[in-house]
DNA sequence: GTCTATAAAGGGATAGAC
DNA sequence: GTCTATCCCTTTATAGAC
């Protein structure tokens, strides 16, 4: 690959780290193209170079903050789902230290948007239902399906009320349901 | 009441009504005042007669339609808590018709608001707790907890999600286990 | 490929007539 | 109290220099 080509990439990895962190933060509306290229260490003009608009960026700035999301999960838990929920349903997701889950940070924002960004959202959503059932191939088991709507339930209204104590309340309770039913490390 | 003071309340309560419906459908940002007016039969000049901005609005929509809510689903399940919940974990609460609850509606949108805006949504949810406590003074025990994250997960999280089939799988999965435990009428 | 400059549109808020 | 007209700022997107 050409040297211009390389530093195509890493400008373009660059603006959808930072899109990612931004977007999961503040929400599509709150973010302007000028805000992520600042943060990305560019200015506004060469956007259109690598996406072209902010509806593509948002489609792929979920795609990444899920990536980086489940990577960082995974990395703590070590295969170990117990583990995994303690990390996701943590205190430290809910103030968005470390990683966003985009399925809890942008919950209703979704729905606003068009049917390629409620795909994206769908999908990812899908593969939480598989990862919960544990190789089981019926990822619709009430059990399953339950636990989804914990762990994803738990982080968004944590994030929206305005009581830390409430908020660690749910936190905890939730965690530890979801967790029940599952083997110990 | 003088004829002028009674129009006036009559011109504030249609933008109220007009504001409850168009921000819970389609959240804080996309709804301009001159949406909310126009919905109400008015125009844009006319708005700063009866709130100071917009933002105030907003805390004053969402106590609205948390009422019109709570009203509406008191009155289809006459007291008994069963009903409530199959009125809540609905379909036509999921689509919108007919009433929609801030909690799950605004989820993430409140995250990026002021604290006004947040403690309102706060203390809509304490009272979520009230009613699933069901007369028990501990509004934190583990069971009250977890059915009001099971019953505004749910409605937030299919209505982001592009599949009706998971949406409906989510919905009945929810409102059954929600019910659990519950006496009927 | 990235920059500065600018076009074009939308929306919150205010002024003043009636 | 409600209307029309307007100010002003923000933001998406594009044009053209380097």
């Amino acid at each position: 690959m050409a040297w211009s080509e390389v530093h195509k990439q890493t400008s373009r990895l660059k603006i959808l780290d930072s899109a990612a962190v931004l977007f999961m933060e503040h929400g599509f509306d709150h973010i302007g193209i000028n805000d992520v290229m600042q943060h990305a260490g560019l200015t506004r003009g060469a956007f259109y170079n690598h996406f072209s608009s902010k509806a593509e960026l948002y489609r792929e700035a979920i795609l990444r903050a899920a990536k980086v999301s489940s990577e960082g999960v995974a990395k703590q838990s070590n295969g170990c789902v117990k583990t995994m929920v303690d990390t996701y349903v943590d205190v430290n997701h809910r103030n968005g230290t470390a990683f966003r889950c985009p399925l809890a940070f942008l919950t209703t924002d979704i729905h606003h948007q068009d049917d390629d960004v409620r795909n994206v959202y769908t999908q990812i959503f899908k593969r939480l239902l598989g990862v919960l059932s544990q190789g089981d191939t019926n990822t619709l088991a009430p059990e399953v399906i339950e636990k989804s709507i914990l762990m994803v339930g738990s982080i968004a209204i944590s994030r929206a009320i305005n009581d830390e104590e409430l908020a660690q309340a749910i936190l905890k309770t939730c965690r530890d349901k979801v967790k029940e039913g599952f083997e110990s490390a």
